[in-house]
DNA sequence: CAGTGAGCGAGCTTCCGCTTGACTT
């Protein structure tokens, strides 16, 4: 056995740790937190000064346990938790479990796992911080009252009985969607008419070619339409030319955010599917460790990726670079996710390549040369008018970093202008037009958030941690606060204005706006419980809450702050703020009036209800009960229109009685459809849902039961089983779910058993159909 | 693919951050 014990978070830093160490220490990894708050009444003794009970969770017992024997048995335990909060508080724990003393264990940090480096954490270690591991213990207290005071106000006031939540970082993160989304409502697009113009002019190789310059702006088609008509009859020349060098840089090399975030924009992988990737690569030995908030590379990162840059491109390409974090709250316990080694370019994971090549190239651009650029500029003259045109060109005189990696681009960062090569222009030189244009253009509304800019925006918020942003977006989409989905476009005409051969033409055209793909939408819930929190806890909702009490867990950390005198501060005036409001606040409706149904004189109101939005004519103290509908899974609270609502009341009709029972009609996810006797029959398209009659009705009935009948070949009424005829031969039936009959049994398909039927069940479910066939299938 | 939508009240849910497998469909 072993003399020292080591203890890291990570059982695959474990095994690369143990190699450099040698014999006289054993590695082994805790896998994160060892212990946690009670959950009964909080695991927080409120009138104790806080005190927090923990508990080692029942998942992390096997750990605990291996982990008690291989220390009893060492001489000496050796803590190498990550260097930050976390970390340092998890080596605490570690010292309470394994009943070291907290004062003389010896705890090192390192930042690379390279045998200098940890020789040397080795040679140089420390005892805890038990400030810092304060700090932690503020962090995880706090975020435990928020989380557990809050959520029960919702289970009280919130109508829909799923299980809610809110929290520090997750209620945030709904908020920044919702305030979005209503942005966008309120947006009203400003139409303007901007000038462009192409000209000819000739190559470098003498060939005739064109070139674009842009004008002016106006916000009227009449004042665009009178410039047109200054320049009839025109001459253009070059007046003035401006020839300037720019560069570029490439940016910093990944850290979580920033990978998801080009992961997303490059590959189209969500967050998780990001994570999960890296995690792969990452247990594998391919990159370095994928939840960290640094731009930092070790020194003999940079030798290794500067030495790559040498051999495949030259030495002119490479410049190595030191990066700093903007964010202050990087808590830098980690390098930036990086190859591990560079020569490698061709990994075994065939599903991770992709991810690979992406922190591949931004690693190796990290490290070298500025992109330069020539810009160019040109001022064009117009003979019967004041005004200038401008035409810019950019040429690459040194691509740099841009040989390997360009950085994807956000939409809102997106401009329209593009730039391209300019022919080479001479002072004084006459260009011809070849046509010059007005086009209506609109502004536009900031875009919707995607998983990716989400995690972005709660980054610069210093909002959540790398861990923790994936988990967090599943959060909120699971709780139904948000969705992820497309939204189509709508069309709209713009003008344009056109001044060609000495003529100006007018046409109308037409666009597609506002299409979205992939995108974070708020729900009704959403909307309904931020603005329930916002308007009782303004505090904790506020985007600076998070950066406020990360510095007082600083100063906790400096040994500047007691804290539970700072988690007392928060808790007084908050537990105030939830007991007022579980006591006095009502039911969150986030009602909505929306005028007066005409029929009955009665209000129409949109609201949540017990099973999500709806609308409501009426209210319960009148005589007549109120009429209810739920609204349509594109509709929200927020925008429907009084006519959208009304046209939910025409629906579902009672036709009348057949056979002693009602008839019914209604739009279903299918279409529209008859329900009778609790069944259901779908609607010939020529038929309107909301004229037909009963004795419309009634033929379709009857004829789909006759079908129904001669398709019938037995039935098992207790097991809800039915065996039926199918033009490629019988199958069987079991709910709403259809399962074959093997090919050599069809013939005796009448003679089966109840037995032999269940079998056939468990086995197809048992064998489903290849995933592959299935899919070859669908793209046919 | 129904209709439900008030309120009562068992017994349930919930946070953030650190780590991976062991599960099922």
């Amino acid at each position: 056995m072993a003399k020292n014990l080591l203890i890291v978070e990570s059982p695959a830093k474990a095994k690369t740790i143990e190699k450099i160490l040698g014999e006289d220490f054993e590695v082994k990894s805790c896998f994160g937190h060892i212990r946690d708050l009670e959950k009964d009444e909080m695991g927080i003794d409120v009138k104790n000064n806080f005190r927090p009970r923990y508990i080692v969770p029942e998942d992390k017992e096997k750990v605990v346990k291996e982990l008690r024997q291989v220390a009893r048995k060492s001489d000496e335990v050796w803590l190498a938790t990550d260097e930050d909060r976390e970390g340092e508080a998890i080596s605490w724990h570690l010292c309470e479990v394994l009943g070291l003393d907290p004062v003389s264990t010896k705890r090192i940090v390192f930042h690379e796992i390279t045998k200098p480096a940890i020789q040397k954490a080795v040679k140089t270690p420390r005892t805890l911080d038990l400030n810092l591991v304060n700090a932690q213990q503020a962090r995880r207290i706090l975020d435990r009252i928020v989380g557990f005071e809050l959520s029960p106000v919702l289970w009280r006031k919130m109508s829909m009985k799923n299980n809610l939540s809110a929290g520090r970082v997750q209620s945030v993160a709904v908020r920044i969607i919702a305030e979005r989304e209503r942005e966008i409502n309120a947006f009203t697009p400003v139409s303007s008419f901007k000038i462009d113009a192409v000209f000819t002019a000739l190559d470098l190789g003498g060939k005739s070619t064109t070139f674009k310059a842009e004008g002016g702006k106006y916000a009227e088609e009449k004042d665009a339409l009178s410039f047109l008509n200054s320049c009839l009859g025109a001459s253009y020349s070059v007046a003035d030319i401006q020839v300037k060098p720019a560069k570029r840089t490439p940016a910093a090399p990944f850290t979580t955010s920033t990978l998801q975030q080009e992961a997303g924009r490059k590959l189209g992988y969500s967050v998780s599917r990001t994570m999960l990737l890296a995690q792969k690569l990452y247990e594998a030995g391919h990159i370095t460790y994928m939840r960290t908030d640094s731009v930092n590379l070790s020194d003999t990162a940079v030798q290794d990726i500067t030495g790559q840059i040498s051999r495949d491109y030259g030495d002119r390409y490479s410049q190595p670079r030191r990066f700093r974090n903007k964010n202050e709250s990087a808590q830098e316990a980690h390098e930036a996710i990086r190859p591990t080694y560079m020569e490698r370019r061709q990994i075994d994971i065939a599903d991770g390549q992709r991810l690979y090549e992406l922190i591949w190239k931004r690693t190796m651009a990290s490290q070298m040369a500025d992109a330069e650029l020539e810009k160019t500029t040109a001022k064009i003259r117009i003979s019967t008018n004041k005004e200038l045109l401008s035409a810019q060109g950019e040429v690459l005189k040194f691509d740099g970093f841009l040989k390997v990696y360009m950085e994807g681009r956000d939409e809102e960062e997106e401009d329209e202008q593009q730039e391209g090569m300019l022919p080479p222009l001479s002072i004084g030189q006459d260009l011809p037009l070849k046509e010059m244009k007005a086009t209506e253009r609109y502004t536009r509304p900031a875009p919707r958030y995607t998983e990716a800019s989400l995690v972005k925006k709660l980054e610069e918020l210093g909002i959540g941690r790398p861990s923790t942003y994936a988990p967090t977006i599943s959060t909120i989409l699971k709780r139904g606060y948000v969705e992820k989905r497309d939204k189509e476009g709508v069309v709209r005409n713009y003008r344009i204005l056109k001044l060609s051969k000495d003529k100006i033409s007018t046409s109308t055209e037409t666009e597609n706006t506002g299409a979205e793909k992939s995108k974070l939408f708020p729900t009704d819930l959403g909307l309904v419980v931020t603005d329930f929190l916002i308007q009782h806890f303004d505090d904790v909702m506020d985007y600076g809450f998070t950066a406020r009490i990360e510095n007082e867990f600083d100063e906790i950390a400096s040994g500047k702050l007691e804290w539970n005198n700072m988690v007392g501060a928060f808790y007084r005036p908050f537990k105030e703020d939830v007991d007022n409001t579980m006591q006095t606040a009502e039911r969150i409706r986030g009602e909505r009036e929306l005028g007066i149904d005409p029929d009955s004189g009665k209000k129409v109101i949109a609201r949540m209800g017990r099973f999500g939005p709806m609308v409501q004519i009426g209210d319960v103290s009148d005589e007549e009960k109120p009429r209810f509908a739920k609204l349509k899974p594109d509709q929200s609270i927020e925008t429907i229109g009084f006519q959208e609502a009304m046209e939910l009341f025409r629906l579902p009709r009672q036709l009348g009685d057949f056979e002693d029972s009602p008839v019914t009609v209604n739009i279903g996810r299918f279409g529209p459809y008859i329900s009778h006797n609790k069944q259901f029959y779908s609607l010939p398209k020529e038929l309107d849902p909301y004229a037909i009659t009963l004795e419309e009705a009634t033929p379709i009935i009857q004829e789909k039961r006759l079908a129904k009948e001669e398709r019938t070949i037995k039935i098992f009424e207790k097991e809800k089983i039915q065996v039926l005829k199918g033009p490629y031969g019988p199958y069987l039936k079991r709910g709403l779910r259809n399962f074959p009959i093997p090919k050599d049994q069809q013939e005796k398909a009448a003679e089966l058993s109840i037995e032999e039927v269940k079998k056939m069940i468990e086995d197809a479910i048992a064998n489903p159909p290849k995933k592959s066939a299935r899919k070859k299938k669908a793209t046919k």
